[in-house]
DNA sequence: GCTTATCGCGCAATCGTTTGGGTAAATTGC
DNA sequence: GCAATTTACCCAAACGATTGCGCGATAAGC
């Protein structure tokens, strides 16, 4: 609302009485004046009095306390963001989405790495509340929490982003329907043997992502057993150990992989690799999320595209509207496919290209 | 140090006041028996009385209300961060280790992104100051930046993080030196034809490393000609423009790349795998960061790793000195080169393995 | 036994805002 | 020209914590 200047000498801040003494007001008249959005003072001030604070408080590079305004108001126009980890470039992507967002409407945000522990999520949702802050965006939510219902109980205004959990209002990736769009392509591109990279099995993002690619692969007419499905971290290490488990296990190899994370996906590559086969030709890779890396990748990543920013912007809304009390829908932000090289060929194994259809 | 509990079904949080009232004693003398670290509140209470107040703030699940406290002390117990972007997993780790680090000794921290934008360098920093922060942490600092000089003439208590710049305390990592270990590497491996995609130029890192590396090649007899250092941006797809020039101007080609950031590597190692190239084979490449990704790749990458943690808790302990009046000395901690499959091949042009000693 | 220290605690000011409730003076209505 | 509004302000009480000062009462010193 009123910009600090940096070039401003002020070695302490300048207050509403200093600049109230100055004009020879009283310091109420100046905070009224100060907060009349109009141009107009409405029966706070004279438009001429009102001028003079406005000019003053510019020159002084006037800047309310937040301090003492939120002690006062009980607001602190600030947010807590608890994501699994900011090294995960997908979180770090949202949670730019939800910095842009918050400072567009002056809120300040702070974000903590819960590390994926229910200990941790606890321990920084508290230290969140100990500050004070108007509301939460939880990014790390796990299937089972309690965590959310206390928050609940304690009237808490709290949002969920990019995993969702029944119940409660979130902003996530349509990630069922990104598991179709990867089944959909797959089947067409005359894959039969196929495996999921499923990733943690508390996660809403890999259950979705795996369920809707294992019920429309069904659909399709196609075959999954349970062993095709790995859970596994969603690093590129657990994508390696994912692939070496589906490498040696008995039996014909697959001829297609879905990640339903990029990282994982890169993980697979590699051990792929290593055994000798040539992804895109041997074995087609599918990730998620088309992180920036995946299409610039020496073989570029067939991978869903999740509207990270969007889903952080939109987490901030609807925050926004559960501290004003407001009524809040989830949002299922739509992916979109992109396919590259690491799954553009069709499969050799079965070159027909539609079976069904 | 008085930790809320969750379950605390307090609607309105519980204050001093609340304790003291239902204690029959006054509100300082409750505050004061909270302070006293030592078990024997000196001066303050009783220890019997001290006991029956820890007790209840524990029961009643009190703690201090932050802005009420900072109001009265002037201090925040809050740290501003500043990044080019959370999305670069290099900024979001040494993140992680602020957060740890700041955590630790009870501070929290704001973190916005400037998208390396000298304009939203000020903006940001006003906004955090406007917050009344207690310091800064720059992840972010330009070469040239007028922003560092007028913080310092505000008295702005700060420091710089992954970035250095004359006459400022920063936490850095020793980037001469981590440039310095690429060369002897490649120069050791035979090669004598080399390129360098050297960054942004307004970054230390970029200019430390490429400088390090620049210098020893020549203390090693090597050509490093003008046009051998190409800037360009961090990411995959800066890589990739500048691999693209080495790739397409005349004359024979470099059979060694060293490439100052991880993510512009990888987007090298895809161009070079466009043109026929064999990444480990044809040509070389190293990165920097060793970012998780670099040995997972399908062809692991070798990469100088930096400590990146440690350089964000660093950060906090100098700022947390300046803060306190102490005088602080820059920190620049000591990178360590992992070689891997895209560099380890001796270079088949000139097999002699060592000519300089 | 009297002075002096120490203990245990209360009082009240203060930090910078916001905001309900005034009250003179200026303006309007008729 | 006088009552009724409206205007343009000021006053003071919060919000919740911290902290210098003060003051009885007990303990210690000699």
């Amino acid at each position: 609302m009123w910009s600090m200047s940096i070039a401003g000498k002020g070695r302490t801040p300048v207050t509403l009485k200093d600049l109230a003494a100055e004009l020879g007001i009283h310091s109420s008249t100046v905070s009224r004046v100060l907060h009349s959005t109009s141009d107009v003072a409405r029966g706070a001030a004279s438009s001429a009095t009102a001028e003079r604070v406005r000019k003053l408080a510019a020159e002084r590079g006037y800047s309310p306390d937040p301090q003492a305004t939120s002690l006062r108001t009980r607001r602190t126009r600030a947010l807590g963001v608890i994501v699994p980890r900011l090294s995960d470039i997908v979180l770090a992507t949202m949670y730019e989405g939800v910095e842009e967002a918050a400072a567009a409407s002056n809120y300040s945000t702070f974000v903590m790495n819960s590390h994926d522990s229910i200990d941790e999520q606890r321990r920084k949702a508290d230290i969140m509340l100990a500050r004070r802050v108007d509301g939460l965006i939880l990014g790390d939510v796990h299937a089972g929490s309690t965590l959310i219902h206390d928050l609940r109980a304690r009237h808490v205004p709290f949002v969920l982003m990019n995993r969702r959990h029944e119940g409660f209002p979130s902003s996530t990736c349509d990630d069922v329907t990104g598991g179709e769009l990867v089944a959909d392509h797959l089947w067409d591109a005359g894959h039969r043997r196929v495996a999921v990279i499923a990733g943690e099995p508390y996660a809403s993002t890999a259950i979705d992502r795996t369920a809707g690619f294992s019920q429309r692969w069904r659909e399709l007419g196609g075959e999954l057993r349970k062993k095709d499905v790995i859970w596994s971290r969603f690093d590129t290490e657990g994508g390696k150990n994912a692939a070496e488990k589906i490498i040696s296990r008995p039996g014909r190899p697959p001829t297609a992989v879905f990640s339903v994370n990029d990282f994982a996906a890169i993980g697979a590559m590699g051990t792929f690799r290593a055994h000798g086969l040539t992804v895109g030709q041997d074995v087609a890779v599918v990730g998620f999320n088309d992180t920036s890396l995946a299409a610039q990748l020496p073989i570029p990543l067939s991978s869903v595209r999740s509207p990270m920013l969007d889903i952080g912007r939109r987490a901030v809304e609807m925050l926004q509207k559960v501290i004003n009390g407001e009524h809040v829908d989830s949002a299922r932000m739509t992916p979109q496919l992109f396919v590259r090289e690491s799954s553009a060929a069709a499969s050799h194994v079965s070159p027909v290209r539609t079976i069904a259809g």
